[in-house]
DNA sequence: TAATAATGTTAACTATACTTAACATTTAAT
DNA sequence: ATTAAATGTTAAGTATAGTTAACATTATTA
């Protein structure tokens, strides 16, 4: 027995708060903040000590260490690198099949990727043409993606044309900042053009050529080539 | 207040238990199986004493009232149907959208069931053309499904050709005899051959030009006209 | 340094969703 | 009428998935 592979059928034992748990530090990993037990908890919006009760047990399991901060084994991160990929597939699937829209999106692809199995991963992956990305632009694990150079909009020049690659997991928390995103053209594929940028703030313009501000936050979290 | 009628807010924060046997006692009515609580622990393989729970639990909900048998409520009855109705839009859809083959289509149906909201059933429903029947021709509550005379292959006659309308919830809760319909196309709108019949089995061939016989518990769960 | 904030744990609870075992009641057959 | 089968309930237990409250540590920062 390979104690560092987690197969299938293990895979279906683990409770759904293991899968919780493990993608929300794969999330917390991929947009840089520290994964202590606290960030997974706000992350979740559940108490600390839920978070310690569930860490304790994943240890148990094998599934993550636990010193600093908290850091997926081998195992533990093929369960969330599965459930991250199953994650971006439903985000593409329930916006380009059946045309919901993205505020919709992003309350649904919790609830849908905890059932999704193989076959049905598999077949929604080959309807939608075997994208890279979710929604976003972010990475769908075990695809053919391949990284290519970006910055975020803190990083870039006045009056130049770039072009929007990915938005982090961070922005799309908030359901009125997903419909700002969306009403605003800030989607991956589009073309964005920074009109001013300063230290705190920039104004640029998108497909609909309006011109409007963004914040440092959402700047920062906003990536593009 | 209107206590006879289930809001989606409520529906929602209605443990999933309570979806889970009332789809069953729904689905035991309509094939025509006394309610017992008996029947129930059978239909959903869990043991009586957890029914027993689940109903007491239901009841002060208001969902069912139990004396002889279970019986679903108004707010029990809507809760069913549209937890059935998710069901046939979902088999529907695994099967036509997705392509999966029957077998993987009954496995994975019993958890989006659950998950299924009234915007992404909508979006299905649309993609699938607006059906009125799921995947072995039971009516979708809710739709404009009309009611035709059917009878079941036992009380068919010999040399007459029907057409296949309907095939009930029973003979789908086995696996093996999934694969054993879709491999004779014992499917809605197949046309059906009736080469022999006796009151122990009887002899069809289906659009395969094959003959072969269906036993007694076969032929009562499968309708035609 | 002393106070404050951040972090993590433990205990005690609640609710859900199951189980087995023992028991009681009802219904049906011999 | 007695036995046997079917049905339903209760008790006691397990695991999951949460909560709040109290407490202890560890970092900061004024």
């Amino acid at each position: 027995m390979n104690r560092n592979i987690l197969t299938q059928k293990e895979m279906e034992k683990l409770p759904a708060s293991f899968y919780t748990q493990a993608v929300a530090i794969f999330h917390l990993n991929e947009v840089g903040i520290e994964v202590k037990q606290t960030r997974v908890a706000e992350w979740l919006d559940v108490s600390r000590a839920n978070v310690s009760q569930i860490t304790g047990r994943m240890q148990n399991s094998g599934l993550i260490k636990f010193q600093e901060n908290l850091e997926l084994t081998e195992k533990g991160l093929y369960l969330a690198k599965t459930v991250a990929r199953r994650h971006r597939i439903v985000e593409r699937f329930l916006s380009e099949i059946l045309g919901l829209p993205w505020e919709q999106v992003y309350q649904e692809t919790s609830k849908w990727e905890n059932i999704l199995s193989p076959i049905t991963e598999k077949a929604m992956l080959t309807l939608l043409g075997n994208p890279t990305t979710g929604l976003f632009g972010n990475p769908i694990p075990y695809s053919d993606y391949k990284q290519s150079k970006t910055f975020n909009l803190l990083s870039v020049e006045k009056d130049k044309n770039y072009s929007i690659n990915k938005i982090t997991e961070e922005l799309k928390r908030d359901a009125s900042m997903i419909t700002f995103l969306q009403e605003n053209r800030i989607i991956p594929g589009s073309k964005i053009t920074i009109a001013d940028a300063n230290e705190f703030s920039i104004t640029v313009s998108t497909d609909n050529k309006k011109f409007f501000g963004l914040d440092q936050y959402i700047a920062e979290r906003v990536f593009v080539n």
